[in-house]
DNA sequence: CTTAGGG
DNA sequence: CCCTAAG
């Protein structure tokens, strides 16, 4: 019933003309996933799926689809109208801003919906997240050890996002995220004020141009196996001109807004769709492939402080670049320090950086005066989890510039001296942006830069505590700090830093319909682990194990050889024994990669010649009995 | 969850 | 490396 309606809804939509982009393609699996239903006949429906899912992700804030044959004077009519209707959001948003309401209401009734933007924007305090219940896996990531700062703060963000939230007061928060109103650019310039880390964000703002004649059955031919062409858009450049623009953004977190222009009222709109549970699911799965138990298992706690050791699974996560500052979630100065009396040449001097709040961009959110008081938190919610819950990573900037190098020590970056941190900053970008750039770790020569991530529940905040260790450049350490924040204030704020949350005019429980595109079978990105070639110790491990174990014990395999190796799994071990045999049984010069000792590979072809005989004679047995 | 195999 | 049918 639900879904009927969703897909008559969108049919409405009108989507034109527009060609699928090519994906972004590291790797074959790196590429968007839509799912296709092999037994469904409608493929109508698929159609619309993919070409919602495959534009909705490439369209950028600003951007908007144009038909193919556009004119440049049709995409100058595309920009009027985008801003047309973003100063119109402006003036109507602006006429209700003197209203006062009380939230002590069991309904909204009366509420205007921009009223009840406002409100939010200018009574924080109200709308703060709190952890709900019990910090749900916030307690186990109390004490996360990564790799260096950038990674655990990243985890713990994501940790923070990712675990559930109710919106209410937030006395007894352990984190805060305050909705403000990022409109005017002053809120982005220095301030000296050390506790405040706010976070403008450019939030994905788009709208269909297509003309309504053009109907579903333009673009069903498309059809699912279509991955290649372009699509055209029209963007807005650094200095906030529009441009026709033909390439392939990052999938960043405008993933989750789907394009729904409705063109009835003219009017932007945006449904909200792919929140929590989609996330929670996303993360699980980047979890995998090794069991959740063993995730937990191997956990290493330590006693009061349940500190626990991750292991490099989360490699794959750290060390991500972004190409585009546009879309930067983020900016601005943060965490007030606390480094008492550093001590120049100290090796374990530590930084603690406490983040105080992180401040999520103005979100608007429609929802009908009959709705419940708690329908309006959930909505809330969705769209703040949707913003934040996934498909970001933490960046952080010092005196402006980004720091790229994860692997420099933060007395090497500069971050650990004399609490100059109004020079740091903290962002939160696009996490997809950087399949493309994996970092390749080896299995060795990786230098554990521990870095504890805490969470000190009387103060409600995040303080990172990184045992800094490595050696010190002092060089680095005398720069004056002059507070240069980046300056993407102004152009980045202003109506396109809204969110627009649609809720559906269904009494009571008007977020019944967000969960439906879950249930709708969504797309969701998963990130390819990171491609790490097996060496020749591992090689030779693996052959050792098979050569005792025989093949088809791969559990077995990874048990006696691997078990350390948190990043193998039992089916790498059977495919890396499938690529063995297969590149013993080529010659030499068509093998790529580290060359494998001849010596290895003979064992490899010795062992799989015995276990195919021994395979083979049991087949005869069967077939003769 | 594991195995086995195709992609 | 991913995906997934089968057991």
């Amino acid at each position: 019933m639900f879904l009927d309606m969703v897909s008559q809804t969108r049919l409405e939509y009108g989507f034109i003309g527009y060609q699928v982009p090519v994906f972004p393609r590291a790797s074959r699996s790196a590429r968007v996933r839509v799912p296709i239903r092999k037994k469904s006949g409608n493929n109508e429906k698929h159609a619309f799926e993919i070409l919602v899912s495959v534009a909705g992700d490439f369209l950028q804030e600003g951007e908007t689809f144009v038909p193919p044959n556009c004119k440049k004077d049709q995409q100058n009519a595309c920009k009027n109208r985008v801003l047309k209707e973003q100063e119109d959001e402006i003036q109507s948003s602006k006429c209700n801003l003197s209203d006062k309401e009380t939230y002590n209401e069991k309904t909204l009734s009366g509420y205007h919906q921009i009223r009840t933007v406002n409100k939010f924007s200018h009574a924080p305090d109200q709308f703060n997240l709190k952890p709900y219940s019990s910090l749900k896996g916030f307690d186990k990531l109390a004490n996360v050890s990564g790799r260096n700062a950038n990674h655990s703060s990243e985890l713990g963000i994501s940790s923070l996002i990712s675990g559930e939230f109710s919106v209410g007061q937030f006395e007894d928060a352990r984190a805060e995220l305050s909705i403000i109103q990022t409109v005017k650019s002053e809120t982005l310039q220095p301030t000296g004020s050390l506790d405040a880390l706010e976070m403008d964000c450019k939030p994905p703002h788009y709208f269909c141009s297509g003309s309504k004649t053009s109907l579903f059955k333009d673009w069903t031919t498309l059809g699912p196996s279509r991955r290649s062409d372009t699509i055209e858009t029209v963007s807005r450049d650094d200095n906030g001109n529009y441009m026709a623009d033909q390439r392939i953004k990052n999938l960043s977190s405008s993933r989750r807004w789907r394009v729904s222009p409705n063109l009835n009222d003219g009017k932007r709109r945006k449904i909200f769709h792919d929140g929590r549970t989609s996330y929670s699911r996303q993360r699980s799965k980047r979890i995998s492939p090794l069991k959740r138990r063993d995730f937990f298992n191997q956990c290493r706690f330590s006693g009061s402080d349940r500190g626990f050791q991750l292991d490099d699974r989360f490699n794959s996560a750290a060390d991500k670049r972004v190409d585009d500052d546009n879309y930067c979630a983020a900016i601005r100065v943060a965490s007030s320090v606390a480094s008492p009396h550093p001590h120049p040449g100290s090796r374990d001097r530590n930084v603690k950086l406490r983040i105080k709040s992180f401040k999520v961009p103005e979100l608007l959110v429609e929802i009908p005066t009959t709705a419940t008081v708690g329908s309006l938190k959930r909505s809330v919610m969705e769209a703040v989890t949707t913003v934040l819950g996934d498909g970001l990573h933490v960046g952080i900037l010092l005196q402006g510039k980004k720091v790229r190098d994860d692997s420099k020590t933060l007395i090497q970056t500069g971050i650990s001296r004399d609490g100059k941190h109004r020079n740091l900053g903290f962002m939160l970008e696009p996490r997809h942006a950087q399949i493309k750039l994996p970092r390749c770790l080896g299995e060795q020569g990786i230098t554990s830069h521990a870095t504890s991530f805490t969470l000190d529940p009387r103060t409600s905040s995040i303080s990172l505590d990184p045992p800094v260790a490595g050696c010190i450049n002092g060089a680095q350490r005398d720069h004056h700090l002059v507070p240069s924040l980046p300056n993407i204030s102004a152009s980045t704020t202003l109506p396109n830093s809204q969110s627009r949350v649609s809720v559906p005019a269904i009494s009571g429980e008007a977020l019944a319909v967000v969960p439906i595109h879950h249930r709708a079978g969504r797309r969701e990105f998963v990130q390819r682990r990171i491609r790490r070639p097996f060496s020749v110790s591992e090689v030779e491990a693996l052959v050792q194990a098979v050569e005792k174990l025989g093949t088809g014990r791969w559990r077995d395999v990874k048990l006696r050889a691997f078990d350390n190796a948190k990043h193998r799994t039992y089916v790498d071990l059977k495919d890396k024994w499938k690529t063995l045999v297969h590149t013993a049984r080529i010659s030499p010069q068509q093998r790529r990669g580290e060359p494998v000792p001849q010596e290895l590979l003979d064992r490899v072809l010795a062992v799989h010649a015995y276990r195919s005989q021994q395979q083979a004679k049991q087949q005869q047995l069967k077939s003769g009995v």
